[in-house]
DNA sequence: ACCTGAACACCGTTCAAGT
DNA sequence: ACCTGAACACCGTTCAAGT
């Protein structure tokens, strides 16, 4: 038993997917700051120089790693996102959905907040934020068509309801919130969002 | 002229405090990614461990970092408040000078959000970041109490205001958001907030 | 007390050379 | 095409030794 029994995975024609991989599972158990291409290298038992083949750069491997998040999140919206669900309930559940990510991947999800301004890779990453936040810019505008919702700027509205997501994720992130908390909070979260502080 | 007039104001008795003048600086200068230990001794002209004597470790400096932001901040949230205005020009007071916070320290609001649990350090950081929800907590109370905001938890109350102001927050630092967008926007964002989205 | 110099164990990145 | 090995210029951290 001098050799691995067979079927190495890696080394050959999918050195760029083993690096991701193991970069992932690095990222979510020792988080960002531990990452090393090095390291990465041993791990998948590759010589350090060899990610150079595929990542031109640090920085470059860490773009990929928030793009494949970015589009994880967006599956996770799409199939969290019922429109046929009266508003209320639809932005439940879309928040879940958001909450339930930022709590599974705080750490990928700093990293995805995390703006490099790398001229080649904002192309990809632009397109990917859009999408993420076109769902909930769909929601509010079906709403605002069903006269569910005031007819302000959309713009305006989607901030209000993106910032307010993104910050409880931050809060996630950030360990100010547990995830229970933060779960349990949902349903009143969207609500005072909906129906304001002001008493009616 | 072969050496510098005089009174070098390092060297001596202070190097802990140019230390961190000279990481503030570089940090909103070149970014928390350029920042190297090595570098600011240079940049104080000191040997290489020097700095040592003054913080354990790298993240000691960046926690001493952090918490010289959060009590700017908070000095910046107390100078904003006005206790005698109405609910919503207050509010609004207060989210413009933690979006102009936001604005004028991208990079160190970066820093203070990212939560390194060490041990000893938090206890201090846990009392400033206390300080500065606590700000917006009391204009909640304040406002409940006058019967201007409904009567939930304030908890959850203080969650939905705080989770909006920290994502614009972020949206700034991470450049998702340009501060004219921003501060154009505080009005309608606070107005959304306590009116909320649905038609009245 | 406070700082220096050398040393150790790491990094990322580049580049000739191998297969 | 894809990877290796050596090399270069950096890091953070520690620790004896100096003043």
């Amino acid at each position: 038993m001098s050799h691995m029994p067979e079927s190495r995975p890696y080394h050959h024609g999918d050195l760029r997917a083993a690096l991701l991989a193991a970069a992932e599972r690095t990222l979510r158990e020792k988080g960002v700051g531990s990452l090393s291409l090095r390291e990465l290298a041993r791990e998948v038992g590759v010589s350090h120089a060899a990610p150079g083949r595929h990542f031109k750069d640090k920085q470059a491997l860490l773009n990929a790693l928030a793009l494949a998040g970015y589009e994880r999140l967006g599956q996770a919206l799409d199939a969290a996102d019922d429109p046929a669900l009266p508003l209320e309930p639809r932005l439940t559940a879309l928040a879940r959905a958001y909450l339930g990510f930022a709590i599974d991947n705080a750490e990928l999800l700093e990293l995805m907040y995390a703006r490099k301004h790398d001229p080649d890779a904002s192309e990809q990453m632009a397109a990917a934020v859009e999408r993420t936040v076109g769902n909930l810019a769909q929601v509010v505008a079906d709403a605002q068509k069903r006269g569910e919702i005031i007819a302000g700027d959309p713009e305006d509205l989607n901030l209000v309801t993106g910032a307010t997501l993104h910050g409880m994720a931050a809060f996630i992130a950030g360990g100010m919130l547990t995830p229970e908390a933060a779960l349990a909070g949902v349903e009143t979260l969207v609500h005072h969002l909906l129906h304001g502080l002001k008493p009616r």
